[in-house]
DNA sequence: GCGGTAATCTACAGCGACTGTAGAGACAGG
DNA sequence: CCTGTCTCTACAGTCGCTGTAGATTACCGC
């Protein structure tokens, strides 16, 4: 049994992540001392173990939740899974195309400026003038 | 003069969008009808189709301001915009590098699991053994 | 000028996933 | 028993919006 801040330690979080995991429902209620202090076992390492590996692979606690139920029923087929997996591999795969037209932009952007004056600045210019850009999507990939 | 939601829809941004950008200073409070409603310029069309185009490219609201704050004076040397940018560009690199990693990782994850039942599924494996992953970051990049 | 409806107004809550703060109480080592 | 570190609760703040409710205004055909 040990208390929240060794907990945070072994795996990583900080203390108000645990709590905030345990708020949200993603970890369970633990047992507390008799001046009210959270102690922790070994299956609660685990399990926040788990939930920050997955945070790490990207993927949203609204999945980790559903891997951890299905990870409560060992004799299930393991599609879900799988196809919780593949849909994570797919956002990364979108993020990945959105920040390589990005960089892209950004490059040319930069390699082009030559200017001294703000005035002449090409960086600017392709920022006022949609028409001088390649990339054309939505912001945050 | 237009209103909000002509400049909203030239510019493909949400009418609460605009609002939300006047109440933080990046947007100039605009005039008024009697009535009270805003009714814009085109001095006010282009700002927001800078701070909208700047946004694609992934800036952050603060690096905005301080390219709008700069585009006013058109004297100044553009070596700050450059740099601006140059940290715009190595943040996206850095995401790029971290997604990557994340992909990598995923594929080899999803690649492995030839497992029916989840008591053996290999995915739920490499979330629960740290060991056996080799990403080792932190998440959302 | 009037009526209907579409747009706009303010104010505030919510998203995701935490992070930080304040002020009070608990625990462990010496 | 004291001291210093930890933990407690509760709530605000982050970023960049987005959505809602309920009231008001503008515009268009008649």
């Amino acid at each position: 049994m040990y208390a929240i801040g060794t907990l945070a330690k072994r795996t990583g979080t900080k203390v108000q992540t645990i709590r905030y995991y345990e708020q949200i429902g993603l970890m369970p209620e633990p047992g507390r001392t008799g001046g009210g202090q959270r102690r922790y076992g070994d299956a609660d390492l685990d399990r926040l173990a788990f939930i920050r590996h997955s945070r790490q692979l990207g993927f949203p606690l609204d999945a980790i939740r559903e891997l951890l139920d299905l990870s409560d029923s060992p004799g299930r087929s393991c599609g879900e899974v799988d196809a919780i997996a593949r849909r994570q591999l797919r956002e990364v795969e979108a993020r990945l195309a959105r920040l390589e037209a990005l960089r892209k932009e950004l490059r040319r952007m930069i390699g082009e400026c030559r200017a001294d004056r703000i005035a002449d600045c090409r960086i600017l210019r392709v920022l006022r003038d949609h028409g001088e850009c390649l990339a054309d999507h939505d912001a945050e990939a």
